[in-house]
DNA sequence: AAAATAAGTCACCAAATAGTGACTTATTTA
DNA sequence: TAAATAAGTCACTATTTGGTGACTTATTTT
């Protein structure tokens, strides 16, 4: 006897949408899970396809996450034309704003989270590319405004913008699993979240002024 | 016919070296590797014993990465005895030169870096303690030292405090993997790093000039 | 020295993993 | 409308995973 073959339900077949639902799952694992639980197997199961599509498609898991990490873009509100025309005082308010915004930002979106996150558990060219479009975006602001602003000092306030930066991503990623407290403020309340944008408004006010 | 079972050879049996192996095994993978390759059969392989052993001593691998979490130390040099009495200044040298210490020292001890990270990836009731602990270390200065100088605003040095050491653990973590650059300063170079490490010292001393 | 304990070995299992060849059939092209 | 293309299905493989029962034998206890 031949090998029994099941008779297929009528689909409508669509190779762009495919595509799109397996980026969509791989979005929805990465912001709710992990990337350990991320593999062909889950995936497709998450998209509701069968995990031929992947290799069909992206090549493999690996092509399929770069081009995930492609899709991504976590700077849209910030790019070139959303900016203002004019940034008084060497832009000291619109740094303060942005930083404060961005340390809300990250707290509200988890996807942002896990990708900080990846970046810094894994090598990956499409991370680094992410990281560089990240960083050209950065340097319009720091090239055409603090750098002019602080003149022999640009090194210096990059430097000081580098730590307070890379502080509100590592208290939001300390905060969304540890929960309890860090240098005793308790982060997973607003009261300790208020405390922090303080921090942050304190250190670029000291900054600019005493800089 | 029977199972054949081969002769073993002789071996010396030492329960607590055996013990140490698997745990010492456990601390070489994190080292090197990361989270994502640790299983029984790695672990096992990479302590040259059979996986059983993992089973017979800490009845499960999470058993057993408790009790390795649970021996780590990051903080003996630290540690109340090895205080010095006098604080002047609220400690202000003294803390100028703990951050900076500590910047160092997370960039030395890959170890550590991965700890940070395991922290910011699963969330697991070992490593909470291992965080409790370190949270208990700190409050000995703070309750002691800082919070009496900076009286009212002594939640406000905290907040400060935990944006600035988060800043230091951030960017060594980021520095690890994506070599390249933040905020336009390269963290791989000792440029770089001296660069940041005179930006902690700008903000500390601004804080204790101007709280 | 004999008996009891338990350290270590090994073969095996079930489940999950990544990956593929052969198939069906919806859709597009000629 | 007929033929060609390729989207999607499915069964299957090989490998690796976590986990265990049965065994041998070094070491300890009596």
């Amino acid at each position: 006897m031949a090998t029994t073959k099941k008779t297929q339900q009528a689909v409508t077949r669509n190779k762009d949408r495919s595509k799109q639902k397996l980026l969509k799952a791989v979005g929805k694992i990465i912001k709710t899970g992990g990337f350990s639980t991320l593999g062909v197997n889950r995936v497709a199961a998450v998209a509701g396809m069968d995990k031929k599509m992947i290799y069909n498609y992206f090549g493999s898991l690996n092509g399929l996450l770069d081009e995930y990490i492609s899709s991504l873009d976590f700077w849209s509100n910030v790019k070139g034309d959303k900016l203002p025309t004019e940034f008084p005082n060497g832009g000291h308010d619109f740094v303060k704003q942005m930083v404060l915004a961005q340390f809300d930002y990250v707290h509200q979106n988890p996807e942002f989270q896990k990708i900080l996150l990846w970046r810094l558990s894994e090598e990956r060219d499409a991370l680094k590319t992410l990281t560089a479009r990240q960083e050209a975006n950065g340097e319009v602001l720091l090239q055409g405004i603090t750098d002019p602003h602080f003149a022999d000092n640009a090194e210096a306030y990059r430097a000081i913008m580098a730590v307070i930066i890379a502080g509100t991503y590592y208290l939001n990623l300390f905060a969304e699993l540890n929960g309890s407290t860090f240098c005793g403020i308790d982060l997973a309340t607003t009261g300790g979240r208020k405390k922090i944008e303080e921090a942050l408004a304190f250190l670029i006010d000291k900054t600019y002024e005493g800089l």
